[in-house]
RNA sequence: GCGCGAGUGGCGGAAUAGGCAGACGCGCACGGUUCAGGUCCGUGUGCCCGAAAGGGUGUGGGGGUUCAACUCCCCCCUCGCGCACCA
C-alpha cells in the first residue's frame, strides 16, 4: 500500500465548495486516485493484523449490474469497510459465476461465441463495479469458466470418485419435453420447465450423482452452530429439505419370492393395523412382481400413465388415488395376516424402499387409497374421533393401542419401542432414519461447462482421466450445434470424445456430460485465497490463514441448494485432509430484494429500473446510500418507496459541513464545544454497535444526526471555528466511507486531509463523552407521563423519590388521591401508582 | 396441510435489558432566504376533541402476567416465504 510522503497543506480549501457541483467529475477524480492506491488489497503474507474474510455472492455474467447486484455490493461494502478502518486485514474478493445456460442461449439465439459473451459480460460488469466503489481486491479474481479454475473442478470430482462419492446410476429425471434436456430440480418452477413453461415430466437417464445423502446427519447436525449466526429462514428451509424421519424397516414376506420386502415406516406401532400393501409403480419391483400375473396388462397401460403425467399433475393435492392390483399378496409379519399388494403412484420409487405397508386407519393417503379401492381398515390405536371408514379421516395422532397382541395398552412412544425391540430380536425389522434429501444429480447434457473427467472404455469401464492430464478442456463451440436435443453437444465433438483408455490404451470415448454450475460454487471461495496457483486448488496454508468466510452477503434465492452444496463440498475437503473446518460460512446475510411498485422488477412487468439511469441521475453514493438507509438489510426495497434524490441531498449537506469547516488542520480536538464532542462520541459508539449488529439503516440514521448537529453548531451554536465542529466533520467522512465513498473522500480533502478515507481509522471513542451530566426521568402517574426532570445519572433512589413527588404535573395528577407505591428505578423513570 | 417469518403514522422504517412509542428519512403544509449548486433555512406533521391551554386515544384483534407490554405468555386474524402424497 502506497504511503503518501507529501505532507499535506493544513489549510482548508473553501473554493472547492464554490465550483458547480458536477457528481460525475467528482466520481471521475476519486476513481483515479483509488486505482493508484489500491486502498482494498489484501495484507499480504508477512501481514499479521487479524484477519477478516468478508464475502459477496458472485454474480452470473448475463449483462451489466442491475438494481439487484447495486443492492449486494452496496450492503456487502459496509463490513468490508467498516473492519478496514477498525485495522483488520480484510479479504474482500470477487469473481464471476461464468458456466451456465444464458452463454449457451445466447449462443442459440443470436450465434454468439459463449465464451465471447461471458467474457465480455465479465469485463462490463467488473467496469462497472469499479464504478460503484465496491472494496474488492482486484487482485482476487476468478472466473470459473477459466479453464485455471475448472481444473480444480475436475480434480475434485476425481477425488469424490475415487471414493465412491461421484457415482453414476440410472433414475427418473427431471425432463422437458419441449427442450429436450434435463432438468435440476431448481429448474422445476410449480411443475413447468423455468424457461418455456412447458410441464415437466420423468424421464429414466443413467447420470452423475455426489453422494451428499452420505452426509445427511452431518450436514443436519452441524447446523445446531449456525443457530443465531445464519437466518432462522435458511436453517428450517435446509433442515426441511435434508428431511430426517425416524422409524423403523420391516420386512414383509411376499407369496412366492424367495427375498422378503422391506418396507419404511415412522410408525411401526400401527403395524396391526395393516391392511393393505403398495409398491411405487414406477419401481423395480413393481415390474417384478407383475410379471406372470393377471394384471400384467392393467400394469402396463398404468405405468404408462404415470410416466406420462406430469410433475403438475403429481402436485395436485386432491388428487383422485390411482392403482393397480398385482395379484400378488404380502404377509404381516406380526400376526401372519395376507395383505393385497398394489402399484400406485402416491408411493415414491426413491423414498425409503418405494414400498410401504398400508395403514388406511392411521394415514390419510392410505385411508384415501383404501376408500377409492374398497380395500378393509382396521384401527389399532383408540382415539376419540369417529372411526375413519365411517368419517373419512385418518387418525394419525398419539392414544392407546388396541387390536395389536402384545402392544395392546401401551402410547404410541412405547408401542414404537416395543415392536422395533420384537422385529429386531426376531430378525425381522429393526429402527431406521430416512432422509427427503436425494443425492445431488451433477450431469448436465450442456456445452458451456466442466467437462466430466471420465472415459468410458468398453474393457474398464468408467476410468478417471490421469491428473496430469488435466485441465480435461471444452472442445471449442465452434461448429457444434448447441440446441439442446437430449443429448450433450458435446457428443457431436467427434475428434474430441474419441480417445484412449487411460488403463489399457484401447479405443475408448469421453463423457459428454458437463457438470452442474452449482459444482462450482461450492468451493469458489476457497480459491480466493490463492487464484493464481497451478499447482493446487487452493494453498493449504492461506486457507488455514482466511477460512472460515467471516462473513458472507448474497440472496435467499440459495437459501438450499448453493449453501447445502458448499457445506457438503467443505465437509468432504474436511475428511480428503485438505482443511480443518467443516462449516464454510460462519455468518450469513440476505439481502431483500429490489422492487417497483409492489412487485419484482421484470421485463414482462415494464417496471425495470436501469440502474445505469439512477447513477447517471443521482450518482454512485446516493444510489448506495439509499440501498442501505431503506430499511434492515433482509427486507425487500420498493424503489417507489425510497428516495434517491433524498440521498442526494443528505450528501449535499455532509458536504457542505465538511467545506464549512473553519478550526484548523491538526488542533486539539479537547478544547472543542463540549456538547458538540459528546454527540460526535455517543454517534460514532452508536454507529460501531449498528454496523456490527448489520443495522446499517440505524447507522445512516445516527450519521445524519451528526451531521445536524453539524450544521446548528456552525449556524447558531460554537461556530464553525470551534475545534469540534472540526471534529464532527472529519468522524462524519469516516464514518460516511462505508456507504458513500466518493463524498467522503471528498469532506476528507475538504479538511486537508490527504487521501484515502477509507484508510483513516475507526474513530476512537473517548468513554468519558459517553456519560451524560443530566439525565431525563420520567415521572409518571399510574404510568402515564406527568412531568420530566432534569437529574444527576447517579442521583440515589430516595432523592429522585422526594424530588418526582414534589414535580408539579404530579402534584396536580395526585390532586390528593391516595398512593398506593412509588416505584423508583433511578434515574430514568418513577411511577407514582394510586390506590 | 406442515414449517418459518412478519404485522408500528400518508410512506420507508426506529425503539441494547419490559421503562418517554414513532428516532432518521420521504412526503405534505406554512413561512423565510438565495447570484438556483444536488438550493438552502425555520416551523409543524399518529389519530380524535379543542382557538389554545389541555384532555382522550394509539404498535393487526381478543385475553393474561406486571407498578409498567411494540417488547413476555395464551387464543385468533391477515400477509409473505418455504416444503408439500417423503409412509
Amino acid at each position: 500500500m502506497t504511503e503518501t510522503t507529501e505532507a499535506p497543506e493544513p489549510t482548508v480549501t473553501p473554493a472547492a465548495a464554490d465550483v458547480p457541483f458536477d457528481v460525475h467529475a467528482m466520481q471521475e477524480k476519486w476513481l483515479a486516485v483509488w486505482d493508484e492506491l489500491a486502498p482494498f488489497r489484501s495484507g499480504r503474507p508477512d501481514d499479521d493484523r487479524p484477519k477478516k474474510y468478508i464475502l459477496d455472492m458472485f454474480p452470473y455474467p448475463s449483462g451489466d449490474l442491475h438494481m439487484g447486484h447495486a443492492e449486494a455490493y452496496a450492503l456487502g461494502d459496509v463490513p468490508a469497510r467498516y473492519w478496514v478502518q477498525r485495522g483488520y486485514n480484510v479479504m474482500h474478493p470477487m469473481g464471476w459465476d461464468a458456466f451456465g445456460l444464458p452463454a449457451e442461449n445466447a449462443a442459440i439465439k443470436r450465434g454468439a461465441d459463449p465464451k465471447a459473451w461471458t467474457y465480455e459480460n465479465i469485463a462490463v460488469q467488473k467496469a462497472s463495479m469499479r464504478r460503484y466503489a465496491c472494496s474488492f481486491d482486484w487482485d482476487r479474481v476468478l472466473n470459473t469458466c477459466d479453464p485455471e479454475f475448472y481444473k480444480w473442478n475436475q480434480w475434485l470430482f476425481l477425488r469424490m470418485f475415487e471414493r465412491g462419492l461421484a457415482y453414476r446410476k440410472a433414475s427418473n429425471v427431471n425432463w422437458c419435453p419441449q427442450d429436450l434436456t434435463v432438468l435440476a430440480n431448481e429448474q422445476v418452477v410449480g411443475g413447468l420447465c423455468e424457461r418455456c413453461d412447458t410441464p415437466v415430466t420423468k424421464k429414466k437417464l443413467t447420470q452423475w450423482y455426489f453422494k451428499i445423502t452420505d452426509y445427511a446427519d452431518r450436514l443436519l447436525a452441524d447446523m445446531a452452530g449456525l443457530e443465531g449466526k445464519w437466518p432462522e429462514r435458511v436453517l428450517s428451509m435446509q433442515r426441511n429439505w435434508i428431511g430426517r424421519s425416524t422409524g423403523a424397516e420391516v420386512e414383509f414376506v411376499i407369496e412366492g419370492r424367495d427375498e422378503p420386502v422391506t418396507v419404511y415406516t415412522t410408525r411401526p406401532d400401527t403395524l396391526f393395523g395393516a391392511t393393505f400393501f403398495v409398491v411405487a409403480a414406477d419401481s423395480d419391483l413393481a415390474a417384478e412382481l407383475v410379471e406372470g400375473t393377471p394384471a400384467e396388462a392393467e400394469f402396463a397401460t398404468y405405468l404408462e400413465a404415470v410416466k406420462a403425467s406430469t410433475e403438475i399433475e403429481r402436485l395436485a393435492t386432491d388428487r383422485e388415488k390411482t392403482g393397480v392390483f398385482l395379484h400378488r399378496y404380502a404377509i404381516n409379519p406380526v400376526n401372519g395376516e395376507r395383505l393385497q399388494v398394489w402399484a400406485a403412484d402416491y408411493v415414491l420409487a426413491d423414498y425409503g424402499t418405494g414400498a410401504i405397508m398400508a395403514v388406511p386407519a392411521h394415514d390419510q393417503r392410505d385411508l384415501d387409497f383404501a376408500r377409492t379401492f374398497d380395500l378393509p381398515v382396521s384401527v389399532v390405536v383408540a382415539t376419540e374421533a369417529e372411526d375413519p371408514a365411517i368419517s373419512g379421516t385418518a387418525t394419525p395422532g398419539d392414544g392407546e393401542l388396541v387390536n395389536s397382541g402384545p402392544l395392546n395398552g401401551l402410547r404410541k412412544g412405547e408401542a414404537i419401542a416395543a415392536i422395533t425391540a420384537i422385529l429386531d430380536d426376531e430378525g425381522r425389522g429393526r429402527s431406521a432414519v430416512n432422509y427427503r434429501l436425494r443425492d445431488w444429480l451433477i450431469s448436465r447434457q450442456r456445452y458451456w461447462g466442466t467437462p466430466i473427467p471420465i472415459v468410458h472404455c468398453p474393457e474398464h469401464g468408467e476410468v478417471a482421466v490421469p491428473e496430469d492430464q488435466l485441465p480435461l478442456l471444452l472442445p471449442d463451440a465452434a461448429g457444434l450445434d448447441l440446441k439442446p436435443k437430449g443429448t450433450s453437444p458435446l457428443g457431436a465433438a467427434t475428434e474430441w470424445v474419441t480417445t484412449t483408455c487411460p488403463t489399457c490404451g484401447g479405443p475408448a470415448t469421453r463423457d459428454t456430460d458437463t457438470m452442474d454450475t452449482f459444482v462450482d460454487s461450492s468451493w469458489y471461495f476457497l480459491r480466493f485465497v490463492s487464484p493464481n496457483r497451478d499447482d493446487v486448488a487452493f494453498d493449504a496454508e492461506e486457507v488455514r490463514r482466511w477460512l472460515p468466510v467471516d462473513q458472507y452477503t448474497g440472496g435467499v434465492t440459495h437459501a438450499i441448494l448453493h449453501l447445502l452444496y458448499a457445506r457438503f463440498f467443505t465437509k468432504v475437503l474436511h475428511d480428503l485432509g485438505m482443511i480443518d473446518f467443516e462449516e464454510p460460512f460462519t455468518r450469513l446475510m440476505n439481502q431483500g430484494m429490489v422492487g417497483m411498485d409492489g412487485s419484482a422488477m421484470s421485463k414482462s412487468r415494464g417496471n425495470m429500473v436501469a440502474l445505469s439511469g439512477e447513477l447517471e441521475q443521482h450518482g454512485v453514493d446516493a444510489i448506495r446510500l439509499t440501498m442501505v438507509f431503506a430499511g434492515p438489510p433482509e427486507d425487500d426495497i420498493d424503489w417507489a418507496d425510497v428516495s434517491a434524490h433524498g440521498s442526494a441531498r443528505f450528501l449535499a449537506r455532509a458536504r457542505r459541513l465538511a467545506a464549512d469547516v473553519r478550526a484548523p488542520l491538526g488542533g486539539d480536538p479537547s478544547a472543542g464545544d463540549a456538547a458538540l464532542r459528546k454527540v460526535i462520541h455517543r454517534t460514532v459508539h452508536d454507529v460501531t454497535i449498528a454496523v456490527e449488529s448489520s443495522r446499517f439503516n440505524v447507522a445512516v440514521a445516527r450519521i445524519m444526526e451528526l451531521v445536524n448537529a453539524g450544521r446548528k453548531a456552525i449556524d447558531s451554536g460554537c461556530g464553525p471555528e470551534n475545534p469540534a465542529v472540526r471534529e464532527a466533520a472529519e468522524a462524519m467522512a469516516i464514518l460516511l466511507s462505508l456507504v458513500a465513498p466518493y463524498t467522503a473522500e471528498e469532506c476528507w480533502e475538504l479538511l486537508g486531509h490527504q487521501p484515502t478515507v477509507a484508510l483513516a481509522g475507526w474513530p476512537v471513542v473517548d468513554p468519558a463523552l459517553l456519560v451524560e451530566d443530566t439525565v431525563t426521568c420520567v415521572v409518571q402517574v399510574s404510568g402515564k407521563v406527568r412531568d420530566r426532570l432534569d437529574v444527576a445519572p447517579d442521583i440515589g433512589e430516595d432523592d429522585l423519590r422526594a424530588l418526582a413527588l414534589a414535580a408539579p404535573g404530579v402534584v396536580t395528577a395526585l390532586a390528593g388521591a391516595e398512593i398506593r407505591t412509588v416505584i423508583v428505578r433511578a434515574p430514568k423513570l418513577v411511577n407514582v401508582v394510586l390506590a
